[in-house]
DNA sequence: ATGAAAGCGCTAACAG
DNA sequence: CTGTTAGCGCTTTCAT
C-alpha cells in the first residue's frame, strides 16, 4: 500500500506527498489499515480524491462548497475523481472545521402525537433544501430528562434548535438562551420567547369557538380536554368567553370541563362525554381539545342516541385526517402545521448563513372548519 | 502566531496552568475571541476544563467517557470545571475523532403516516437510552431525492441506518451494502436484506386475513388497498389465499380489488367501498390495507345502511388510537410497532459497540385483534 | 485560480 | 492513574 501511494503521490502531489508516505509508510499506515479494518469502513478522504485529481485537497473542498471559485477544467477532474472514488464528505470533520454542523435539532414531547407531524414532516423536507438534516429528540413529558436531551442536542453544535411546546424548567430555558443557538419555539406565541417564535394563539381558539357556538345559540356548553399545558389555555378561553357571553353550562358556575389524561383518545372522549352528560344533562355543545376525543363524543352520542349536531354540537381540534370523513363530518380548528415547519426553517437558516430574520414572531393563526358536527 | 503557536506547543501541559495565561495574552486568544465572536457563540472547551481543573485535557475526556479509571478526586475537580464552566462537549469533534458519532439514521417515505411512528418513537427512546440520537430523513417517496438524501446521512458518519421500507433503487441499496455501515431494515422481511432486518411478512397477514374470512363464512371478499408495495404484498397473500380457498368475489375470475392512492384516505375508503359494491353487490367482507381506509368503509356502509358486521365484514391494518373505539369496533391487523423500534436500536447499538448481533434477522409477527366489524 | 499551512475539539495510543 | 503526543478529515487563511 505505501509503495503504490509513493507512486500515485510523486506524480501529483509533488514533495510533500513523498515525504507523507515516507513518514507514513512504516508504523502510521498499519495503525490506520488497523483503524479502519477495525471499524469495518474505509471511506475515501478529500486526500484520496484530491490525488487522483492532482490537486490540493482544499481544492477539493472548493469544488464542493464553492463551485463557482474553480475553474471548469479542474473542477471537471475532481467531480471525476470523486465518482471514481465513491467519496462522500465527512460531515463531522466539515461541521468542526467551520463551525457549521448543517444539522438542525427538533424538539417534540412525542413523536407520536399526530399533531406535530406534518410539521416536522414539512420542517424537514425544508431543512433537507437548504442542506441541512433534523435531529430528533423527544422530551418525552418528563422533565427529568430535558437536561439530558439538551446536553445530547446543544454536544451536537447545531445551526439551530425547534422546540414544540416543551422546555419547562427555566433551568434549560436559561442554558437555551445562553448557548447562542438559534432557537425557534412553535406551536404557541409566548409572551417571553427565547428567541424566535411560530405559532398561534390557544386562547384565542378557546375564545374563538365560545363565540361560534354562542352565534349557533348554544348556550350549554361543555369541554373536554386533554391535560397539556396548551389544551388548558384553549380552554381557558373557551370558559373566559364564555362567561363573558353568559353561557353556562352547569348552571351560573361555568362552562362544564372534564380533563382527561394526555395523550387523549377516543376513549376518554366517550366517557368525559358521559361525564359532562351526567354533570349537565342539559349540555348542547362540546368543544374538544382534540379531533380524537372529538370522535369519541360522536361516537358516545351516537351510542346514546343524541343527535349531533340537532342535540349537541361538536368541535374538535387538529383537522386530523378522518375529521373530514366521519359521519357526521367534524368541524375542528385548523393549524397549518407544514406552514409552521417551514417558517421555522427559513428563520433556523436565515440565522445560520448570517442573515437577519426580520420577523421573530410570527402568528400563523388557524381557522374554524365548520362542518356537520355543527 | 508561528511564535505563539511554537510557545504553547513547547510548554504543552506541564506549566500550562500556570503559563497559559500568559502565553495567550498576545494573540492567540485575541484570534480565538475572535473566532468565537464571528460564530456568535462561546462554548468551554475540554482545554478550558483542563485547565480549571488542573489536568490534561484528555482527563476530562476520560472523566466523561471512562469514569471508572480515573481517580476520584480527580474526577471531583474535573466534575467542578465542568460545572463551572458550563462546558458541553463538542459531539462532533469526539465523533470525528473517535470515529464513532453516536448518530442513528431513521429514513421513512415519509413521517406523517401513522404507521411508523410508535417504532419511531421508541427507537429514539431506546437509541437516547444509548447516548445515541437519531436523525431523521424522509425519502418522500421519489426516488431521485434518495441518492442525495444518502450521501447527506453517510455524511455523518452515522452508527447505523434503520430503513422503513425504502431504498429502491439497487444503485442505493449498493450504495449503502458498501458503506459499511450497520443497516437495519424494518417493517418488512426481504429474501435479500442488505444487513439485519427486522419486520413481519405481509403476504403471511393477506393469507391470515383471507382465512379468517372464510372461517367466517365469507365467501366475496373485497380488498381496498394503498398503492404502495408493502399494501401490495398483503393484498397479493390475501388475493393468493381466498383463491386457494375457492372464494370468489366478482365471480370466479377473483378476488375483487381497489387500489386507490397513498397516502390512504377515510375518503378513498368511502369511495372505494362504493367502487367495490358496484362491481360485487354481493360483497360480504373486505381487507383494508390501513385503519383509515376501514374507517371509511364503516362509515360509506353506514351511510348506505349496509350492517356491519352481518352484511359486510371489515378488517384493517394497523390498529391506530380510533379503531378500538369506533362503532362497531374495528377488526385489524396490529403489529408491535414500538418492538420494532427496540429492537432497531439494540440492533445498531450492539454493532456499533462491536458486539455481534446473534439475530440479525427478525420476524416480530402480527396479531388479528378481532373486534365488532367482523 | 490554486496551493501550503494550520487547526477546529476531541480521544486513541503510548509512556510513565 | 495521568500526561504527552499525534491526528481524525475537513476548511480557513494566507500566500502566490
Amino acid at each position: 500500500m505505501g509503495a503504490v501511494n509513493v507512486n500515485v503521490n510523486i506524480d501529483r502531489y509533488r514533495l510533500q506527498a513523498r515525504r507523507f508516505d515516507i513518514v507514513n509508510s512504516s508504523r502510521h499506515t498499519v495503525a490506520m489499515a488497523a483503524a479502519r479494518a477495525r471499524r469495518g469502513t474505509r471511506h475515501a478522504t478529500v486526500v484520496d480524491v484530491a490525488r487522483i485529481a492532482g490537486v490540493a485537497p482544499n481544492t477539493v473542498s472548493r469544488v464542493l462548497n464553492n463551485p463557482a471559485q474553480v475553474a471548469e477544467a479542474t473542477r471537471d477532474r475532481v467531480l471525476d475523481a470523486i465518482r471514481k472514488t465513491g467519496y462522500v464528505p465527512n460531515l463531522l470533520a466539515g461541521g468542526l472545521r467551520s463551525a457549521r454542523s448543517r444539522l438542525v435539532a427538533a424538539v417534540v414531547p412525542t413523536i407520536a402525537g399526530p399533531v406535530f407531524l406534518e410539521a416536522i414532516e414539512a420542517l424537514t423536507d425544508a431543512l433537507d433544501e437548504h442542506g441541512y438534516q433534523l435531529i430528533l429528540g423527544q422530551s418525552g413529558y418528563k422533565t427529568s430528562r430535558e437536561d439530558a436531551l439538551l446536553d445530547a442536542i446543544i454536544g451536537r453544535r447545531p445551526a439551530g434548535i425547534v422546540l414544540t411546546g416543551v422546555m419547562h424548567s427555566a433551568e434549560a430555558r436559561r442554558r437555551l438562551a445562553a448557548s447562542g443557538i438559534p432557537i425557534v419555539e412553535t406551536w404557541d406565541l409566548t409572551r417571553t420567547p427565547i428567541d424566535m417564535v411560530v405559532g398561534f394563539s390557544h386562547e384565542a381558539i378557546g375564545e374563538a369557538v365560545a363565540e361560534f357556538f354562542h352565534r349557533r345559540k348554544r348556550r350549554r356548553p361543555g369541554v373536554i380536554t386533554g391535560d397539556d399545558e396548551r389544551a388548558a389555555r384553549r380552554t381557558s378561553g373557551f370558559v373566559r368567553a364564555a362567561a363573558r357571553l353568559e353561557m353556562k353550562g352547569r348552571g351560573p358556575a361555568g362552562t362544564a370541563v372534564k380533563t382527561v389524561p394526555a395523550p387523549t383518545t377516543l376513549a376518554s372522549g366517550r366517557s368525559g362525554l358521559a361525564e359532562l352528560l351526567a354533570r349537565e344533562p342539559k349540555l348542547d355543545a362540546v368543544f374538544c381539545s382534540s379531533d380524537l376525543l372529538a370522535l369519541g363524543v360522536l361516537t358516545e352520542a351516537h351510542a346514546r342516541g343524541i343527535r349531533v349536531p340537532h342535540d349537541l354540537a361538536v368541535v374538535g381540534f387538529g383537522n386530523l385526517p378522518f375529521s373530514a370523513g366521519v359521519i357526521p363530518s367534524l368541524t375542528t380548528v385548523h393549524v397549518d402545521g407544514p406552514r409552521i415547519g417551514r417558517i421555522a426553517a427559513s428563520m433556523v437558516v436565515a440565522r445560520s448563513e448570517g442573515r437577519k430574520v426580520d420577523e421573530p414572531v410570527v402568528d400563523v393563526g388557524f381557522s374554524l372548519v365548520e362542518r356537520g358536527s355543527t
